[in-house]
DNA sequence: ACCTGAACACCGTTCAAGT
DNA sequence: ACCTGAACACCGTTCAAGT
């Protein structure tokens, strides 16, 4: 850790993963061109991570840990279980916002057949994560049955991550807005 | 045309390269794995499509001109509109029967950044011939007004291809049906 | 410890030659 | 017409060797 910057070579590599990794996904993660832009060679990546399953699980690791972390503030700031429902599908707006890109573990879903196991694994701890948040959300907002949280927490990830790639397919992030009001319309998210 | 079998090399190149696209996606599609499952060597397949770009768009075209020709099929079989939106989803399912594959044009969408063009246009068209279907089903159905229809149907596009995705994932086709029931019981479709 | 040149395996593609 | 071996320029990945 650099004390200056606050940022470690490590770090950095990370940075420039992920968003290579949002836009192009683990198969067009092409280590030459993020090597470039951490400012190094390809091969001295391999100082910082074994190999490219590893570097992938890191940035994979990281992203869910973020997202967790994102998630506890909204609930720490937002008092009514029901406002922080709404709020949800800005975290996935903002991958939209920079750059038109989308969730890194949507993305690797996609991918799944192709990923390393280590890889696989994060990438489903991202969804948990996110499921978790929903059910004890609705369960809070007293929209949904303990019982039935986890299943409507499933069915409102889906379908945000479906929107964003809907929305990136046009680059339209008013057609994201869109299908988020219409879910809202449906009954699938708060008014 | 092959007269006894009905398919032609090209047709026999497509069937495979869909198959290995939607798997793994327009990047994943190796040419060379392709030319051996079809039984042929690389370099032959530039008789039939003059690069990967044509090729891809071809498979493109041809996937949403099966899915529009299906979805006559299920107009013309259902008399029922609130039938049919029940039996959409089905036509997602499938994918998931098939070897755990999605949608090719979910994988294409998240890869929009490295699609040659003529291989998005083609892309697009398939969102768009889903939602004009979806669009006439629901006003049919008297579920939504002309006016809301189209932002309705993209945003079940939207859902079940969200779905999809998170049945791959999970490998769990339980978990599609599930996601659709519960976007049913949410009223994002008609029960 | 951190880095790199150079090799390796593989990619899309081309082409001369074969049937 | 359709096919192929061989080659091309390129790229992701790895490793032996440098500092």
């Amino acid at each position: 850790m650099d004390s200056q910057t606050g940022t470690s070579s490590r770090d950095k590599i990370l940075d420039v993963a992920t968003k290579i990794a949002q836009a192009h996904g683990y198969g067009g993660l092409n280590l030459r061109t993020l090597a470039e832009e951490v400012g190094i060679k390809a091969a001295s990546l391999y100082h910082h991570f074994p190999s490219k399953a590893d570097l992938a699980a890191a940035v994979a690791k990281r992203y869910w840990e973020d997202a967790a972390a994102g998630l506890e503030v909204l609930s720490s700031r937002t008092q009514d279980p029901a406002d922080r429902l709404r709020r949800f599908p800005g975290t996935f707006r903002k991958s939209l916002e920079n750059d038109n890109r989308i969730c890194l573990c949507s993305f690797m879903t996609a991918e799944f057949d192709d990923l390393p196991d280590p890889v696989k694994k994060e990438v489903e701890t991202f969804t948990d994560v996110n499921v978790a948040w929903l059910s004890k959300t609705l369960v809070a907002a007293g929209i949904v049955s303990t019982k039935d949280a986890k299943k409507r927490a499933h069915a409102i990830f889906a379908a945000v991550a479906g929107a964003q790639l809907m929305a990136r397919g046009r680059s339209d992030i008013k057609l994201f807005d869109a299908l988020i009001k219409n879910y809202q319309a449906a009954g699938l998210l708060p008014l």
